[in-house]
DNA sequence: GGTGAAACTTCTAATAA
DNA sequence: TTATTAGAAGTTTCACC
């Protein structure tokens, strides 16, 4: 996979836009002493370059009345049966997050739901999906960071 | 924490706008049968109640040369020294995310890195934080499911 | 590459229903 | 609560640096 190469301007735009993508272009331009046309440009190109996927709204879940979030390890009876049980996991839409990995777990989860109640039924869920051996979950008490825009910085004083 | 009620309506404006934040509110509007101004409303109102907290870019971390992704589970000599540890963390930018736990670890991390090497760095700078007993890393072989939408639907639907 | 201005589209707030 | 409307604001294109 090619490094796309951003500049300093770019940085800059993608910086304000992690930060709130509904942020105007001119608002941008003005920060950045350059003419909205540019920006609109260097998105535009960010964009076609696949480096900018998309946008999404950050939700407040927990007003949705969903605050319990946990962790899911899950292992497989045999590795051959991964696709069939991701297949499975995806049918389940309190799984928000699944990773293939190595280490302890063949698969792993992050979960959304309700409440402790919902979540054993996600959980049982999981754990009788066909060639799932066993699961073993971490409730979150606490979510610590969550920083898109830290990460981002490094990124760019890297480049 | 109140759950705050949203109507069809809400849902189906939330439902455009997860997928795109830049969607007008226009187009919204004319899918939706309902003028530019009350899809205005809505939205200022869901911002208001706190549910929509904000917006951010999905971005290719791949395409900027961050492929590797891994979960790192955290033991702590003493859960006292959690707050303690988390400060660490949250000074090591390639961690995105942190959650305080039960179950196997005192502290669940995800962390991005440029590659295995970049990630062995990351990893040690947690395994070297005062307080840390000892970390289990989980390598991210294949993200496979990452989806907001699908629960969006599911909390509509049981509402 | 970037600019600036024109043409077009969208947003927003006030008013009316 | 919702719709309409009109002025303000933002986006996008393009001829020209």
């Amino acid at each position: 996979m090619a490094k796309f190469k951003l500049d300093e301007i770019d940085h800059q735009i993608l910086d304000m836009l992690i930060e709130n993508t509904r942020v105007p272009f001119t608002d941008i331009a003005k920060k950045l002493l350059i003419s909205a046309g540019t920006v609109h440009v260097r998105v535009k190109k960010m964009e076609d370059a696949g480096i900018i996927k998309g946008s999404s709204l950050t939700l407040d879940y927990r007003k949705l009345g969903y605050s319990f979030i946990a962790y899911v390890g899950v292992f497989l009876q045999n590795t051959s049966k991964t696709s069939f049980v991701l297949e499975r996991i995806n049918e389940i839409p309190f799984v928000t997050v699944a990773h293939v990995t190595t280490g302890k777990f063949n698969i792993f989860c992050k979960i959304r739901a309700r409440n402790t109640e919902h979540a054993k039924d996600v959980i049982f869920m999981l754990d009788d999906i066909e060639g799932v051996y066993r699961t073993e979950t971490m409730i979150s008490l606490e979510e610590s960071i969550n920083d898109k825009k830290r990460l981002m910085h490094s990124i760019f004083n890297e480049l």
